[in-house]
DNA sequence: CCGTGATAGTCAAGCTTCGTGACTAATTTG
DNA sequence: CAAATTAGTCACGAAGCTTGACTATCACGG
């Protein structure tokens, strides 16, 4: 399956390069000793407070329905990356607590991630990838606010 | 489901604009008279030529298994977007044509995705914006043989 | 104090997308 | 002309997400 052209837009562009740090992320935590954590569980383990969070407030973070935090905290207790605690403030709630070994995927995936940034950063010089990666937040944070923008360009 | 953090990391960032930009895109393309494309859907109308692609040639410049070029080019000629004819040089292939109905949507999402492109643009000011469409690309193109610099970073 | 409405978490069913292996027909190679 | 390749399809299953409903607990106003 091999040829792949340059890619014809921005959208698919922005997504080969998130698939292509996913395989580097989830390859090299799979060789140190994590090899069953897939992407999804990002929306939990890259949003856990050291003491804990709720799976309310995992959703609000991470974007997703809670149903799919509730199936994936399933897998992580499972795997023991966390634990469900009881949240003393409210009988309703849990909280969802890293284990050691949670957090040292925690650690190892900021480890690798910023080995990655590191790598880009000594191809591009300092200065050149801070400014990219700051135009690429920026960029991110007018996409997301695309409905205001609606009348604002004339079609065609 | 609200309150979404800063991005923790490159990979959730860049995930993040890419479906900013998509939600854009396919939304816009509903109002325009295209209620039901979706997003796989782009593997065969982005890489598609005006006089027909065989579906492997489609599968190699879009990344997706033959299988799923298959499944999508049914959904496709259903929706009357292409058809498939045979393809004179080779019994056993055939071409994925567009139908006028399909190119209308092709050029449409073009359009859609200029004018992103020209708001960010202007939210930017050219040059800033050509550099970092550029760096974008490049670290893209980086990224992707990651495998290569595997021992080149030492580890902790 | 109590009832009404909101909130935390879970259960259940269904859909979309993708991956994998096997198979047929036609082509290319030697 | 036999053997290996290639184009396209069929069948099955696994992930991931969405939606709606339900139970237990909390918070607020009367």
């Amino acid at each position: 399956m091999g040829d792949d052209r340059p890619e014809p837009d921005v959208g698919m562009l922005t997504g080969t390069f998130m698939r292509a740090v996913q395989d580097e992320l989830f390859e090299t935590l799979a060789e140190q000793g994590h090899p069953d954590v897939r992407p999804r569980h990002g929306s939990v383990l890259a949003f856990l407070d050291r003491d804990g969070t709720r799976a309310t407030e995992l959703s609000q973070r991470s974007g997703q329905h809670k149903q799919i935090i509730g199936t994936i905290v399933d897998e992580l207790v499972q795997l023991a990356y966390v634990t469900r605690e009881p949240d003393p403030r409210d009988r309703r709630a849990k909280l969802v607590v890293p284990t050691a070994h949670g957090l040292d995927e925690i650690s190892r995936a900021r480890a690798i991630l910023a080995a990655i940034e590191r790598r880009h950063e000594q191809a591009f010089g300092a200065e050149e990838y801070t400014s990219f990666k700051a135009a690429l937040q920026r960029i991110t944070r007018l996409q997301r606010q695309w409905r205001d923008h609606r009348g604002t360009q004339p079609r065609e």
